[in-house]
Order: structure tokens, then C-alpha cells, then sequence
DNA sequence: GGAATGTGACATTGCACTTGTCAAAATGAC
DNA sequence: GTCATTTTGACAAGTGCAATGTCACATTCC
């Protein structure tokens, strides 16, 4: 019954650690953002292009799970800006696919690498196996909380 | 090298999963509240005076992480719906000290045992040690993060 | 006693979205 | 093929969670 309880309070505190979490891990990335032209919103789409490979603006939605018409907006600023660029979409007439430049690409490439590194330093005290386990239990709990609140709807 | 790479890459997702981990949990709380007149926010004001004790909002405010002036409209909403009330501040006269009513406490105490409950149920599958860990990783990569953040400034 | 600081109240603004709508384009059912 | 439905981009409006600024009064510190 204790372990039980010590557990519950443990992932209660966990589960309430992503919001400062979230805000110290997107201040840092605004941080790294400093010289570039680009917006944190700009770089999420540019994540995803380089992560996923190129798509349609409603695709990028699906992934960031938000709305098209945010991310059409997000999209936009980021094809003004030259990292991005449309090609003919040969399964929909009107709905282009995103590619990144070769400037964006280089760039996202840079951005990301230098947050390894940053992320890399600060796992210096931990080892690869606590991390490991933490990613499993926060994919666990994750999943958990979006069945629950799916289920209550 | 590789093992390095891996954990740079688990931490990476770790840190990236707090946003959806985030927005599934106030999902749930949001959930959990339906009829019980109270806000996330009213409930945030509950959760701080249930565990923290009565206070004064400024100090409410800096465990909050958030500026005292939004903190005050939290709080006089909660104190609209008599879920805490004003009791003179000895040390300050202009700023009263906020206090659970007995409505108050008995709610924010079903409020939060019924949120145990379905913690300790999502954690069923999980390992006590795995908790433990994960909880120590997560608090260290806060705590990284937050003084990245802060030397930036 | 006077300056700096703390506090509540109020106003304004910004940001990150959501929601709603329209028209053109694409898809599916028959 | 044709017609209803769905998808998509574009645009407009609204919402919620804050930050920021300012004022007046209180308090504290020197």
C-alpha cells in the first residue's frame, strides 16, 4: 500500500513536471533561434519536413496535432522566409508539397545538431539506461493520459 | 559514440514528449472537473493552498512560476465562487491571506484523491523503480534546461 | 520622514491557437 | 458521367493564458 502510494505521488509529480518542462525546453530553443530569422513555429515546421520528409501543409497538421489552418499560417511565414518551397502535388491540385531548401535544410540541420549537443551535455550525470526507462514510463504515462482523455468525450 | 548518440536522442524525445504529456494531462483534469463548477485554474489555486497552506497571492504567484497580477484574477474568481476566503495578513494589511473554506478543502481533497486514483492506475504496469527513475531524469533535465534558459538571458 | 518596495486593481497587448466560412478542387457512390 | 461529399487554401473572428504597464495605497528600510 505504500509503494503504491509513493508510486501514485511520484508519477503525480512527473506528470506535473511537463509544464515547466515544456516552457524551460522551448525557452532554450528560442534561445538557440537568436540570429537565425527564424520563429520557433518556423523551426517545428521544418523539424517535421526533415524528420517525416517533405508533405502537405494538412499532413504537418495531422503530425503537430493542431489545426490546418494554424499550421497553413505557419507554413506561409516559413515559404516567405525561402526555407521552405512548394512543388506540384500530383494527388491534389491545390494542395502543394512542402520541401525544404537547401538553405533550410542546412539550417534545420545546424539547429538541431547543436541541440543534441546541448542535450547531449546535460545527459552527461545520467546514465543511458535511466534515460532509457525515463522515456519508457513518460511514453507510458503519456499514452495513458490521452486514452483517458479520449475515453471521457 | 553510439551510446551517446542514443541517449542524446532518447532525451531529446523525452524533452519533446512534455508537450502533448502536458496538454493530455490538463485534458484530463478538465475532464475530471465537469460539475464541479470549478475552473483549471481555480483548481491550480486549490492544489497550491491545499498544499502549501493559506497564503497571500503574491506568494501564490511565485510558486506558480507566473506574474503576480494574472494570479489575482485567479484567485478573486475562486473567491467568487467561495472556494477560499480573505483572512486579515498581520504582516501586510493590504494583502490578505488566503485560506481553503471547509467547501474548498473538501473538494480539492475528493478532486485530487480521484486524480491518485486513476495515476495509480496508469502506473499499474509500471515498476516502482522505473517511476523513481524516470521522476529523478525528469527533474534533472528540468533543472538543466532552466539554467540553460537562465544563462542565456 | 522620505525613498524604495510590495500589493491590489485595472487596462492594454501579445501569442498561440480554435472556430467558422467560403470557393475551388478532388473524391466517391451510383 | 454526374452529383453529393470531402479536402484544401484563404480569410475573419474569437478565445484563453498569460505578460506588461500604470496607478494608488501600504509597508519597509534607511
Amino acid at each position: 500500500m505504500y509503494n503504491v502510494d509513493m508510486k501514485a505521488a511520484h508519477l503525480h509529480q512527473l506528470i506535473w513536471m511537463s509544464r515547466p518542462l515544456m516552457q524551460a525546453a522551448e525557452a532554450c530553443v528560442e534561445a538557440g533561434l537568436v540570429g537565425t530569422n527564424l520563429t520557433v513555429r518556423m523551426r517545428a515546421v521544418l523539424e517535421i519536413l526533415h524528420k517525416y520528409g517533405e508533405q502537405t501543409v494538412p499532413e504537418i497538421a495531422a503530425r503537430l496535432e493542431i489545426q490546418r489552418q494554424y499550421v497553413q499560417i505557419m507554413c506561409n511565414e516559413t515559404l516567405a522566409s525561402g526555407f521552405i518551397e512548394q512543388r506540384a502535388n500530383p494527388r491534389h491540385k491545390r494542395s502543394p508539397i512542402l520541401a525544404l531548401t537547401d538553405h533550410g535544410r542546412t539550417l534545420i540541420k545546424e539547429i538541431i545538431s547543436k541541440e543534441m549537443k546541448l542535450v547531449a551535455a546535460m545527459g552527461e550525470d545520467l546514465s543511458d539506461e535511466d534515460v532509457a526507462t525515463a522515456l519508457k514510463v513518460v511514453l507510458a504515462v503519456a499514452d495513458s493520459l490521452k486514452k483517458q482523455a479520449g475515453d471521457r468525450k
